[in-house]
RNA sequence: GGGCCUGUAGCCUAGACUGGAUAGGGCGACAGCCUCCUAAGCUGUAGAUCGCGGGUUCGAAUCCCGCCAGGUCCGCCA
């Protein structure tokens, strides 16, 4: 499966290799390799701004081994290139040498490309590799809130994009069903009575059943004796007590489903929900125990066990890492090592996406990780808490916005704008599924477009603004596209690349190209919002394409079909992009 | 006190890891575009000491050092 661009780049390359020994006897590939500090050639290709051509290749590098300016480097390179099957013409630009693709050519193998490939354009080519992304992994004690909203779309958006640039994919969620919230929540279910239990106005069983663990809560911090029951139960399952893990896990499954409900309303599955208990159950942890207190950095301290992290650049006073409490039990960081190692073993690749107040523990996990010679090590993905203009969400102080409120209030306003604006168009159950889908794809788009490590102060103003970079501008240019197509009869494309000339038509196609590049840069450096930021472009080269061609009024000339064929390749790249955010292409809107 | 992350126009944001072509977008503001495929669209104008101060470099939003502000962590919690 190999792309239009991807044959035009190694022409390039191998043109450039080529001029580059020409020139310069002495240096060969692997010396300009070294030059680059290891990196291939194919990485300093880079894209110019418009209209600059399509491929660039900066020249500063060579500038100090050659003792020459840039500029007349570029200038010497280009002299030695000649035009070929895919490379129109060469410029130079100050130091750059700048490629022109044939047009020609690429507008005819990428609209074949795109009508052969239909819903699996863009995709990489197969790596039979395994990855295993881990999101979510929320406390099973209440419903998702959106402080954390942004877990499992970001998760779910990698997903997707890793599935698309050929990986083997799963998702897990990795249920703490053995810390003290999970107790908290299984206490107050069994001791309290449902009558002195706040409801929730939620019809749905994590809503119904966070009353109890609040309520729970609250008796925890006043009577010291629920504490200690409450600690018992944690207790006891740490110690793989089959009753009380089982008691817990009754406890949980229905928050769970609650959870799961949720998580479906925005589009998104977990392939597998592996608990804690089972490491502890099948002693894994004991091994790993075992193994650590074998190695040197391991201490005790009153009859507990820590690894000291002061060799690992662990400064301050982390330096202590318990992993063993004097009582035998683990902690949930030992138990997260064993769950580590079983993902290694299972996978090629494993990817975390945790929250930025994980990210101590999980340099821990690292390095008890590489202490135990463990293969493969997570790449994790941290992202910062979405807060509300006046601080930080609380489950616990039921200062909070759930994602079920968010979802609703989503739907509620997108809904207000399409009967605004096609009200007297539309029936009401048509209006109702497209602000659904207008809705869901604002709030996934809205998180995935800014990078994870950002700070978000949630406002609702913003997060539900439908004008400008926002999920509507996407789906409605798709919608627009499809539009078009639903007054053609004819299924057959044609297309004819000589009659697209218009810049419009030119640099939409070249966008269009573009599509499997960005998948393997999404993948490759684990940022979904490349993605975001690649649909926007497409979407208002769409735009700038329907402001200027018109298609119907040319529908029986070869024009017209190349338009409808230009049409109908772009809205199916629009919904491959869309769908690699889980977000919704409406047909109409 | 220490570690990590963030700081780009009134607001939001891309670019930073891999230093280079006039710092891209969007919202809001202002001025235009529906006898023509859905105006959730398009075009234009105004708006940026790239947090501050040093340094490295032919060249710094990008790398280094110091400072300031916000977030986050520093439990035998999860």
């Amino acid at each position: 499966m190999t792309y239009p661009l991807d044959e035009a780049r190694k022409e390039i390359l191998s043109a450039l290799e080529n001029a580059l020994s020409q020139l310069h006897i002495g240096l060969t590939p692997r010396s300009y390799k070294k030059l680059l500090g290891g990196e291939e050639l194919t990485k300093v290709l880079e894209s110019p701004p418009e209209n600059m051509g399509d491929f660039a290749f900066p020249c500063f590098f060579l500038s100090p081994v050659l003792k020459k300016s840039p500029k007349d480097i570029a200038k010497d390179i280009a002299k030695k290139i000649e035009p070929s099957k895919w490379i129109e013409k060469v410029e130079t630009k100050g130091a750059y040498v700048n490629f022109f693709i044939d047009s020609k050519n690429l507008k005819t193998s990428t609209v074949k490309s795109i009508l052969e490939k239909q819903e699996k354009y863009g995709y990489l080519p197969k790596k039979n590799k395994k990855v295993i992304i881990e999101h979510t992994s929320a406390n099973p004690n209440g419903p998702l809130h959106v402080g954390r909203a942004r877990n499992p779309i970001i998760g779910d958006a990698l997903v997707r994009i890793f599935k698309a640039a050929g990986y083997d994919v799963e998702s897990q969620f990795y249920l703490d069903d053995m810390g003290k919230q999970v107790a908290i929540l299984t206490w107050g279910l069994n001791n309290l009575d449902s009558k002195n239990v706040p409801k929730s106005e939620y019809d749905k069983p994590d809503h119904q059943n966070v009353g109890f663990y609040q309520a729970a809560n609250e008796l925890m911090e006043k009577d010291g004796k629920i504490a200690e029951e409450i600690g018992e139960i944690v207790k006891r399952s740490e110690h793989g007590e089959s009753k009380t893990i089982e008691l817990v896990h009754k406890a949980y499954a229905l928050v769970l489903e609650g959870i799961n409900e949720s998580l479906g309303r925005v589009n998104i599955q977990i392939d597998k929900y592996i608990p804690e208990s089972m490491f502890v159950r099948n002693k894994s942890v004991e091994q790993v125990i075992n193994k650590l207190k074998k190695t040197k950095y391991c201490h005790e301290e009153d009859g507990a066990f820590y690894l000291d992290l002061d060799p690992f650049g662990i400064k301050g006073r982390n330096t202590k890492f318990f992993f063993l409490r004097k009582d035998g039990t683990t902690l949930y960081a030992t138990r997260d090592i064993a769950y580590h190692q079983w993902k290694a073993k299972h996978a090629d690749l494993l990817i975390n996406v945790l929250g930025e107040d994980h990210k101590l523990e999980s340099k821990q996990v690292e390095i008890a990780l590489k202490l135990l010679d463990t293969k493969i090590l997570p790449w994790v993905l941290f992202y910062a808490f979405v807060s509300l203009p006046g601080g930080k969400m609380s489950t616990r102080r039921a200062r909070v916005v759930y994602l079920d409120e968010l979802i609703d209030e989503c739907i509620e306003r997108a809904y207000m704008e399409v009967e605004k604006r096609r009200g007297n168009e539309l029936s009401e159950s048509k209006m109702k599924r497209i602000a659904e889908m207008v809705g869901i794809g604002s709030l996934r788009y809205n998180i995935i477009k800014v990078q994870p490590e950002k700070d978000i102060v949630f406002k609702w103003e913003e997060a539900l603004n439908f004008e400008g970079n926002a999920v509507p501008f996407i789906q409605y240019a798709h919608a627009r596209a499809c539009s078009i197509l639903s007054k053609i009869k004819d299924e057959k494309r044609e297309f004819d690349s000589n009659t697209l000339t218009h810049d419009s038509e030119v640099k939409l196609i070249k966008q269009l190209a573009r599509f499997p590049l960005f998948i393997e840069d999404a993948s490759s450096s684990y940022k979904p919002h490349i993605i975001a930021n690649y649909l926007y472009e497409t979407a208002s080269k769409f735009n700038q394409f329907y402001r200027d061609c018109p298609v119907l009024s040319e529908k029986n000339t070869m024009l017209g079909k190349s338009r409808i064929t230009l049409v109908d390749v772009a809205r199916i790249v629009l919904d491959n992009a869309l769908q690699l955010l889980g977000i919704s292409a409406p047909e109409e809107m």
